[in-house]
DNA sequence: AACAAAATAAAGTATATCCTTCAAAAAGAG
DNA sequence: CTCTTTTTGAAGGATATACTTTATTTTGTT
């Protein structure tokens, strides 16, 4: 069974003491204290010793503050990001889909979270000053280079998947006015950061969107978009977050570009709202 | 002045050396997890010594670690106190962003709410049960087909991509022991009609991933699973969805294919988990 | 008010964490 | 390849934290 600290803690409540009713409500309002701050400040904050905040814990079944902490710990570091509501009535086939697809809604709103500003305004304009836009991936990563490539040619027309099976090397693309975006993620496949080299060596700006910012394409790399994909866990789940992103820089692509009147003529991306 | 440790890490990334960007990325991404681990265990997760944790705090301005953990536990606490992530401070730029990235937060939530068993069920026997799979999408599709194509490859090994620019037709699928998954999403294109409608004058089983039980692959489909993408949106808004769906897919073929050692050989999908 | 029982705090010890120093390893220059 | 410089890791003392034990305060009862 093991029952949460939330649910101990309200089991034990109402024969609590008077002081170590406090702990207890400090731990169900500000969890987070407990995680972060030793017992003696916890106490501190609420008017007790670190002796009852230490007393507390064992009260409710743990063998000291430490046991505890390292369960708020994990919660706040793991769990937080798997987790799922379980719905009654629901299969275990659904379930299993749910507790996938939850995982993704986290992923992204993960990522977010700590969207660099700076980092996205670079990104767009070398995009949007580019006459020529090379778009790279390997592997698991060649999907993303493809949706990337495709919509990107469908709104500026400009831009060109490179195959890793048929292209060998960058060609003849022109340093000053274009630029290559190239996606790389763990298992960083060699080719990649040959391409990354090459293209550096050519002095062709390089966009990486990777999974982190000390991946071997970084290096490189002029602008680097890190996604957080947490690849202790499956590697297909870097797959939502970053078509997520690349669709939100393609949306802004598109609102710049209307303004600025450099999309393509037969685009056309909307459909109209229906008013209902 | 006193920058906040998000700059003062940006700062100095460029000078770093490479294990301290292995920390200074780790700092950004995971911050929180310096706010409560020591010095030597979030060394040990990024797999570098205390004493380079350590450095990495002097050498972007603070006293030590313990400095850090300060300025990290009071911005913890506090915003979490001030709750909802304040919408003040966000430049237009990441609200964009936000805004796009959300959508894809509830479209996926949305599909997962009406999901159909007994669908699921048929299509995961379906591949499970077939010693050989095709995967096919054109244009927009073809990411995902190439996504799915790849993983599955990897999982079961004996799945194929169907390639609109060089196959033509369906070959010599045996119609008995195989099955196609077929994407196909507004603007449905023509080839992929003429590819299910040959598949079913064949006999070979479909399976269809589209956006709606009446697009005209399912005429033809003996499995339709429809993906909600309301196209009165951006067409680049299935993706995400699209994907997070066929991760689940995989993942669900991952679990029973290791129940009935139907796996490749090399297959290793997960990393394995460290110990707190 | 006096005593007993419970609750809380302080003190002391063991352990864990930080941080400095020094040595080893890796990278770079000649 | 050798030497120098830079980067990284290991060891040990200083400090902080957890936990146990003992003392004090508070509460409740007659």
């Amino acid at each position: 069974m093991s029952l949460t600290y939330v649910e101990k803690t309200k089991k034990k409540f109402p024969e609590l003491s008077k002081g170590l009713k406090k702990v207890a409500d400090e731990l169900l309002t500000e969890p987070l204290s407990f995680a972060i701050h030793p017992a003696k400040k916890v106490g501190a904050i609420i008017g007790v010793s670190e002796t009852m905040v230490i007393r507390f814990c064992h009260e409710i079944g743990y063998a000291g503050y430490s046991d505890l902490q390292r369960e708020l710990r994990s919660i706040f570091l793991d769990l937080e990001k798997t987790e799922s509501k379980q719905q009654i009535g629901e299969t275990a086939l659904v379930q299993s889909f749910a507790r996938h697809m939850s995982g993704d809604i986290h992923r992204i709103q993960d990522n977010l979270d700590q969207m660099d500003e700076e980092t996205l305004e670079k990104a767009i304009q070398k995009i949007l000053t580019s006459e020529k836009i090379l778009v790279a991936g390997y592997y698991h990563s060649f999907a993303f280079a493809h949706w990337l490539s495709f919509n990107l040619n469908y709104i500026l027309g400009n831009a060109s998947l490179y195959r890793p099976e048929t292209d060998t090397g960058l060609l003849n693309l022109p340093a000053e006015k274009s630029c290559i975006v190239i996606f790389s993620f763990y298992r960083y496949a060699v080719d990649t950061i040959a391409l990354a080299k090459e293209a550096k060596e050519k002095g062709i700006p390089i966009i990486t969107i990777t999974d982190s910012r000390v991946s071997p394409v970084a290096e490189f790399a002029d602008i680097v978009i890190p996604l957080k994909v947490n690849y202790q866990k499956a590697f297909v789940a870097k797959g939502p977050v970053t078509l997520s992103f690349i669709n939100a820089l393609l949306m802004e692509i598109i609102e710049r570009g209307e303004s600025q009147g450099s999309l393509q003529p037969t685009y056309k991306y909307f459909v109209k709202d229906e008013k209902n």
